[in-house]
DNA sequence: GCTGGCACTCGTGAGGACAGAGTGCCAGGG
DNA sequence: CCCTGGCACTCTGTCCTCACGAGTGCCAGC
C-alpha cells in the first residue's frame, strides 16, 4: 500500500498535470503544494509511484504525468465530487426551465453540459422500452391508409404509415383505438407484445388483416427503437484538447458520429450512480485517450436513460462529475413535472 | 475580358490546388496539362491573373493559389456540375430507401451526404409555414390535462400538454378534434390562425376557455416551430480540411454548434437552384475559410427546406455541387411519396 | 506574342551548439 | 529508517547557420 503523502503526491501531479497540462517535475511539485518535504524526498515517491504504474514519464529527464491509472486510483481514492457553485446551479435551472417539449429538454440539456463541462456532451433519449404507454392513436389518412402514433409517459413520439391489405371502415378503426388503449395505456412497452397478441381474433375476419398489420408494425416500431436516440454537443470543445489535439481530434469525431458506439459507451455505465472510464478502459479504440463520464437520469426513482461527457483523459475530475450528476437530477425533476 | 487560354489555366490551377494542396507553379502546371506553351508564358499569365485577383502567392517564390474570387469565377464559367457514377447514384437509392419516418430520412440524409462529399453535412428539417397540416389530434390525459399532438404532410409531429382552465368533456373534445380538423386539414400552417379565429364563438361558455387555450396553443406551436429544426453530420470530415485545420476547426466547429448560424446560412441561399458561397463571401466569420454548397429540396415543385455542405473553400466544386443536386432531388422523391 | 535564359528571393530542412529542466543516485545527518 | 543536499547525466527544445531547390520576374531574341 502507498503512504498518505505519496497518495498526496499523486493527487499534487493530477491536479498540476490537469491545469498547465504539462509534466510535472519534483522542484514544481514542492513549490506549489505544501507537501512539507524536499524535492528529493519527492523524487524518490515519485520513483515508487512511477515503478507501480501510477504515472509516467515521456521521455527520460522530463517531469511525470499520471497514467490511466493513476487517474483511476485518483478518482477512486483521492477526489471527490465537486459540488457546483450557486451561479452554475441557477445556470442550470435558467436553462433548462421553459423547455416545450422532449426534444428541446434533451437539446438544452446537451447544451447546458457541454458548457458547463466545456466539453463534449452527450445525452441519450428516454428509453422506450423502459417508459410506459400513454396513449395509441390511429389516424385514417385514406381508405386503406392509416397512420401509427404512439406517445410515451417521457414525452416521446414515434410514427408510422400503415397500408392496409383491406379498407378498414371508422368505426373498426375506433374500436380497434379503444381496445388497443384500454390495454396497453400505462403499461412498460416490453409488456406490449403478449398484451395484445389475441387481439386479431375479437375482430371480424374482413379487417382481421389489418388488424395484424398494425399490430406487427406497431411491435416492430417498439423493437426498432429500442434502438435508442441520443444527441451530442459541445464538440468545439475538443479544441481544448491539448497541444497534441490535431492528432487526436479525428479518431474522437469519428466516433462520436457513430452513435453505435456511443450507445455503447452509455450502455456501459452503470444503471445507478456515477460511472467514469478512464482512457484504455473504454472498449473503442478512437477514445483510447479520453474519459467519459456517465449517469444515469430518470424521472423517478428507476433511471430512464443516461447522459454524461466525453473529455480528455487529462480532465478536472471532481468537477466534471459534479456537474454530470447535477444536471442528471435537474433533468430527472424536469421529466417528472412534465 | 481573359483570354481563353488565362481561364484555361485558371482552370489548371484549381483543379492541381484542389488535389495537391499545395501551391502550384508555372513548371508544374505545364507539366500536368496540354497548355501548349512553356512555362515562362504561363508566368505571364499568372502575373495576370495574380493582378485581376484571381490567384495569390502566399509568398514570394512559391506557388499560386486560387483566391475566393478564382474559384468564384471557377465555379461560374469553367466548372459544370459533374453528374455523380451509377455507384454514387445507387448508393442514394440504397441508402434513403427504406427509412421509416421523417427523422430517419433527414438522418440517413445526412449521413449520406457526409459520406459522398466527404465533407459537413447540414439538413435542414421541412418547414413547418410551407408545410400543410395532415391532422390535428387531440387526446385527454386527465381530467383538465390535454395533449395536442400536431401531423404536418411530410411527416414531422409536434406535441404539447395542455392545462385546461377547466374540466373538458370527451363529447365535447371530439366535438373540437372534428372541428378543427374539417377547417385546417389540408391547410398551409401560414393560413391556420384566421381560419380558426372564430371558433370558441362555436362552443358553450363553460367550454370556451378551454377551446381558447387549445387554440392559442396551437397558434403558439406554429410560431415556435418556425425556429426551424437541423440536423449536421460529417463532422470528422473537418479533419479533411489541409495542413493547416488545427487553426480552421475550432471557429467552424463553433460555428456549426450555432443552429441560428447555420440556419440564415441555408436561409441565405436561393429558393431554387444551387447556391454556392465562398469564403469570405459567408456573412459568419468563423465561416470565411469554408465554401457553402447548399440547394432546395421539396415533395413536389417547391422547396420546403433546404440541404447542403459546408467544407473548405478548397474543394472539388463540380463533384461536391453533383452530389448535393443529386441527394436532394431524391430526398424530395422520398418526401413526396410518404 | 511566345520562348529560353538568368539572376534573385524565400521557405525548408539538416546539422550543431547550448541552455534548462528534470532525473537518479549517493553519502551524510536527524 | 527516512529525509536531504549535492552532483553528474540525459534529454528536449530552441536558436543559429547554411545550402538547396522551387518558383518567380524580367529581358532579349525569334
Amino acid at each position: 500500500m502507498l503512504s498518505e503523502r505519496r497518495l498526496e503526491v499523486l493527487r499534487a501531479i493530477v491536479q498540476d498535470y490537469v491545469g498547465t497540462e504539462e509534466p510535472v517535475g519534483s522542484k514544481a511539485l514542492t513549490e506549489r503544494h505544501k507537501l512539507g518535504v524536499s524535492p528529493a524526498t519527492v523524487r524518490n515517491d515519485m520513483a515508487v509511484l512511477e515503478d507501480e504504474g501510477f504515472i509516467a514519464q515521456p521521455h527520460t529527464s522530463a517531469g511525470r504525468i499520471p497514467t490511466d491509472k493513476g487517474y483511476r486510483l485518483f478518482v477512486d481514492k483521492l477526489a471527490g465530487v465537486k459540488p457546483l457553485s450557486s451561479p452554475e446551479r441557477r445556470a442550470i435551472h435558467n436553462f433548462l426551465d421553459g423547455a416545450v417539449d422532449l426534444d428541446d429538454v434533451v437539446g438544452r440539456t446537451v447544451r447546458l453540459l457541454a458548457q458547463l463541462t466545456r466539453q463534449v456532451a452527450v445525452v441519450q433519449y428516454p428509453s422506450l422500452t423502459r417508459s410506459t404507454v400513454r396513449h395509441v392513436e390511429l389516424l385514417s389518412l385514406a381508405a386503406a391508409r392509416l397512420m401509427l402514433v404512439l406517445i410515451t409517459d417521457t414525452g416521446r413520439v414515434e410514427q408510422r404509415m400503415i397500408d392496409c391489405p383491406a379498407p378498414f371502415g371508422e368505426t373498426s378503426l375506433a374500436d380497434l383505438r379503444a381496445r388497443l388503449n384500454s390495454r396497453v395505456v400505462g403499461r412498460r412497452f416490453a409488456d406490449v407484445p403478449q398484451l395484445v397478441q389475441d387481439l386479431p381474433d375479437s375482430f371480424e375476419s374482413e379487417d382481421r388483416g389489418t388488424v395484424s398489420t398494425v399490430l406487427s408494425t406497431l411491435l416492430e416500431t417498439l423493437v426498432e427503437e429500442t434502438e435508442e436516440r441520443l444527441m451530442i454537443g459541445g464538440t468545439s470543445n475538443l479544441t481544448r484538447f491539448g497541444h497534441d489535439f490535431p492528432v487526436m481530434i479525428r479518431p474522437v469525431l469519428e466516433a462520436l458520429e457513430e452513435q453505435v458506439v456511443l450507445l455503447k459507451l452509455l450502455g456501459e455505465a452503470k444503471d445507478s450512480g456515477m460511472t467514469v472510464r478512464i482512457g484504455h478502459e473504454n472498449a473503442h479504440e478512437g477514445l483510447n485517450s479520453t474519459s467519459v463520464v456517465a449517469v444515469g437520469y430518470g424521472s423517478g426513482d428507476e433511471a430512464v436513460a443516461k447522459l454524461g461527457v466525453v473529455g480528455p483523459t487529462r480532465m478536472d475530475y471532481p468537477g466534471t462529475m459534479g456537474a454530470v450528476r447535477a444536471v442528471a437530477r435537474y433533468v430527472g425533476q424536469i421529466l417528472a413535472e412534465s
